[in-house]
DNA sequence: CACTTGACCTGTCCGC
DNA sequence: TGCGGACAGGTCAAGT
């Protein structure tokens, strides 16, 4: 599911389509990944006004007027889907805090009801009516104008909790730079991956604790770029090719972000729409096809448990 | 402590 | 066509 590129498409999304929108109406009856009450709320997210939209890492901060935040993690198969214009089925999903009927119609391309906010072809939207049969939560505004929480696997949370309070989650006390900023330098890079030495490299980037914001796509990528094997142990990569990797990351985090992130199946923006970056992927998903480098076949292989791409001319091991 | 594996879920695809 | 197993973008807990 989404990595950086992707949570930060829907972070931008959202920050464009939310702010001073106020919440009406909460609609959800999934305990696991919604845990709050129906007092919490009551009290803290109904009436609220939206004030910004935050990320960090792969973890999306929707911030309140009541100084409360829905925090929210996609995980694999999330998505957040902001509709403009009322569907004409939520007739079939019941009032507050009742149970979400299911809508067994299958997903349709292109309909008059549930028309997203700004579609354009047809073929860019990946969602159909909604709700539709993976839609956990939905948030309405006093506008009308409604936010899907779905998720078809459920790995995928949110829940809402005081802003000052989010900082002391766990996961964020834990969790490493930013790619993306000023403090993620190579020198920071090198420095946290020595204490994952004997770990294999795809394994450490992979880490959230070494840095943040890197899934199973941009580590094949990455990896790539670098001419570095994914089964290589750490304290085998020169330090040269770590700072290459380093260089590599950014790299594809920011093109992929330009390209609206990566739809390899699930994933869509705020407004319904896939990202275009698999078109541009050089390994990932390419298993049987060209390395662009050399022409050899790129192979898929199992690493740190994941499915792995890798070109085995260009990425051998030291 | 460092590192690996399985579990969490639902759906799809592939081989028999 | 049906069935079983493997696999899918992330993270944790529990295991070695």
């Amino acid at each position: 599911m989404p990595e950086l590129p992707e949570v930060e498409t829907v972070r931008s999304g959202l920050a464009r389509l939310l702010p001073n929108k106020i919440v009406s109406t909460v609609n959800f009856d999934w305990p696991k990944g919604f845990p709050n009450s129906q007092n919490d709320i009551n009290a803290f997210l109904i009436g609220a006004h939206i004030v910004g939209i935050r990320r960090r890492a792969k973890v999306l901060l929707i911030d309140l007027s009541t100084d409360y935040t829905i925090v929210c993690h996609l995980k694999m198969t999330g998505q957040l889907v902001f509709v403009a214009k009322k569907p004409v089925l939520s007739s079939k999903f019941s009032v507050l805090g009742s149970a979400i009927t299911k809508n067994p119609g299958p997903r349709t391309q292109n309909n008059e009801a549930g028309e997203h906010f700004g579609a354009g072809h047809p073929s860019d939207s990946l969602v159909g009516v909604l709700p539709d049969k993976t839609t956990r939560v939905i948030i309405e505004f006093t506008d009308k104008s409604k936010l899907y929480f779905n998720d078809q696997r459920k790995f995928g949370w949110m829940r809402l909790m005081p802003t000052i309070q989010v900082p002391e989650l766990d996961f964020f006390k834990k969790v490493g730079p930013e790619p993306l900023t000023d403090e993620f330098t190579s020198k920071v890079f090198v420095h946290r991956l020595q204490r994952k030495k004997n770990s294999t490299i795809k394994a450490a980037i992979l880490d959230q604790t070494v840095l943040a914001g890197v899934g199973n796509i941009y580590a094949d990528e990455s990896l790539w770029g670098a001419k570095i094997h994914p089964a290589t142990k750490v304290i085998d990569v020169p330090v040269s090719k770590l700072k290459v990797l380093h260089y590599e990351i950014i790299f594809v985090l920011k093109l992929s972000i330009e390209k609206g992130g990566s739809t390899n199946k699930n994933y869509v923006n705020a407004e319904g729409k896939k990202g275009s970056y698999m078109e541009f992927a050089r390994v990932f998903r390419r298993e049987n096809l060209p390395c662009p480098n050399c022409g050899t076949t790129i192979i898929k292989i199992r690493v740190a448990g994941r499915g792995t791409h890798v070109c085995p001319t260009c990425q051998k091991h030291n």
